[in-house]
DNA sequence: TCGGGGTGGTTGGGTTGTGCAACCATGGGA
DNA sequence: TCCCATGGTTGCACAACCCAACCACCCCGA
């Protein structure tokens, strides 16, 4: 396989995987789309970011980011807390009831992957994920 | 890094790619999106194939493909001709317009594409590949 | 000190991609 | 000949987006 088909079948197979993903995200947990989960996940690991980071890191408008978190804060999962340095600056933070479905969802996503990645060499699961990771740097 | 994280990032990353993708295809190339210009490129490769076909392949309900075949076709850039094995079948073919554009595109995406993985490794493209591949499989 | 440009966030409006369900037409056996 | 399966279309609803306009607040320089 020589670079340029490289390239062909990454930009391909991505678009196959991130279609399937929201697909079988939305049948599984219907009570978090894959969209919430990822921005749950997001402030979760940061512990406690603004709305402005996660429409940096996931390259979405400010506006859809606004509605997304609006959503997860009707919810119960995420509340919102002000900064004391910045008057206009939301802090986000899971909630208890947050923290604990992301759990579960984790879990549940974790597991079907783990399936799917049966037989990968833990070599080649470390590669692929470095991979990823340094294409969307 | 254990597998369970490489499988949390693997996860992770994809969502964040496949989001970067869409927006920025939409951008470079407003008169062919992500969607159709995948589809169009398995009806190239395919060398005609039935709708039905890339509903299985890319996981998308038969509607969907349905409304998506039926803008390619009035852009011009793909025909339906009849299969004399069974009048159900429309087979679909790329016009000439249509081969065209695409060829532009995916220039286009490949040098886009190019630019971003300077410095990678040829081998490393070629197992990120293969990874993918293997994944959707 | 005060005015203005920059930044964080919300809202209104519109587009696109998608699935589900109901439907039609054709095909292929029992 | 009937009946079910299959390929495809259409109506309907919804989620996720983006852009533009807007408000509130921050901070810097004249």
């Amino acid at each position: 396989m020589h670079s340029a088909d490289a390239v062909e079948s990454i930009q391909r197979e991505m678009t196959v995987f991130a279609r399937r993903a929201r697909a079988s995200a939305g049948r599984l947990h219907p009570e978090l789309s894959l969209v919430s989960y990822t921005l749950l996940g997001h402030v979760e690991e940061s512990g406690g970011c603004r709305a402005t980071d996660l429409a940096a890191h996931y390259a979405l408008d400010k506006s859809t980011v606004s509605r997304q978190v609006a959503g997860l804060e009707r919810a119960g999962l995420i509340e919102r807390r002000p900064d004391p340095k910045d008057q206009r600056v939301q802090v986000l933070h899971l909630t208890r009831s947050g923290r604990h479905i992301l759990d579960r969802v984790t879990q549940s996503r974790r597991a079907a992957f783990r399936e799917r990645l049966t037989g990968w060499p833990a070599e080649d699961l470390r590669r692929f994920a470095e991979y990823l990771v340094r294409y969307n740097a």
